[in-house]
DNA sequence: CCGCCGCGTTATCCCGGGTTAAGAAACGCT
DNA sequence: AGCGTTTCTTAACCCGGGATAACGCGGCGG
């Protein structure tokens, strides 16, 4: 996993200034099921993932758990929006297999970022992309079905499928485990369908 | 609508740097009805709303409406993860009333903020703001109902339910206008509900 | 003044998905 | 190996909301 050529993609980055942001940097490993963001906790951290799989979630006052993200190696990992309005965080982050984080200290950050022309662009840029995200997400629940999302899911992250249990997937795609079982045994029934 | 105040809000901004950004801008007028996005055109443009009243919306395949966001005096408009991501719009704005847009040129804009800390600065708070937005309607989709979601809307934008036609309000809840007028009947029916 | 059209409501019918429960298969732990 | 737990599936039942259609109302243009 090459960090600079990764954060070079979002834009012009000094090796000074990278090294400045390895300096701040520190690793974090965390067993399989373990937790590094709970609700209620100041979001103080955010992290790249390394190595592993992590799985970003909400519980509402039910228990009813909403899987907002997976995030694999490579990607990022922070109880976001909190971090955003500087609020305690609201949602769990848990590893779902062993997981090295690089983990990178808020106000530090922001200390460095602070005057820095090219991380306050690549601090942008990164947001901008994490929007974009957020858009697509708000498009397949407004327009495609259960059975579409699922399909997209499937399409999109191949590699989780095997790694992530399926009640998860069912969450992150906004209905049951039950339903999915059965959207799952409906879409296998169906050979070589024309979508 | 003051302008540079709300701009102050995201963070610093000199007078100087504001007035570049004025000299960028440039006013125009949307008939009731008229669109100043369409799917297929180039993103040019972003602006913010003086007066009247957007709603952003895609159609599918099906030509089947859903509304992404109503936006009033003050607010932002635009295909933004389009303008992000250097696509054609896939985007329909249109004017549900008489409005009056401010409007500024991307690439003008961009050239002003390039090498500009503080519309860095500006520009990434900006879109952190609505990154924050985007995740609370993701929110609201995997852990609110239908009927959750209406009261909600009605709660947070009352000004606009006079103002907006209700198959619109539906299609932003994610639902469809028949749906929407049972909820209403069903919701009025019940006098002073827990809430 | 009349006819049209867009909008909201209501009814009917149907389907997708929630809920609950029970059972089967896979996994971990001791 | 034995046991419990987690995961997945299947079934029965219910309900919210989609599709369609009919109706009423209000606005608007002729």
């Amino acid at each position: 996993m090459d960090l600079y050529a990764q954060l070079l993609r979002l834009g012009p980055l000094s090796k000074a200034t990278y090294g400045a942001l390895v300096r701040i940097s520190e690793e974090r490993v965390l067993a399989k099921q373990a937790f590094w963001s709970e609700p209620g906790a100041p979001v103080t951290h955010f992290a790249i993932v390394l190595e592993g799989l992590v799985r970003h979630f909400y519980v509402d006052a039910k228990g009813r758990e909403s899987v907002k993200a997976f995030r694999a190696r490579g990607e990022f990992s922070a109880p976001y929006a909190e971090l955003i309005q500087r609020k305690p965080s609201r949602t769990f982050i848990q590893a779902l297999e062993p997981t090295r984080l690089l983990t990178f200290d808020v106000v530090k950050f922001e200390a460095l970022a602070e005057d820095s022309l090219e991380l306050q662009r690549l601090a942008r840029r990164f947001v901008e992309l994490h929007f974009v995200a957020k858009e697509q997400r708000e498009y397949e629940f407004l327009q495609l079905t259960a059975e579409q999302r699922y399909r997209q899911f499937c399409a999109e992250r191949p590699e989780h499928l095997s790694h992530i249990p399926q009640h998860q997937v069912a969450s992150y795609i906004g209905i049951t485990p039950v339903a999915l079982s059965r959207i799952r045994a409906r879409v296998s029934g169906r050979r070589t369908p024309v979508g």
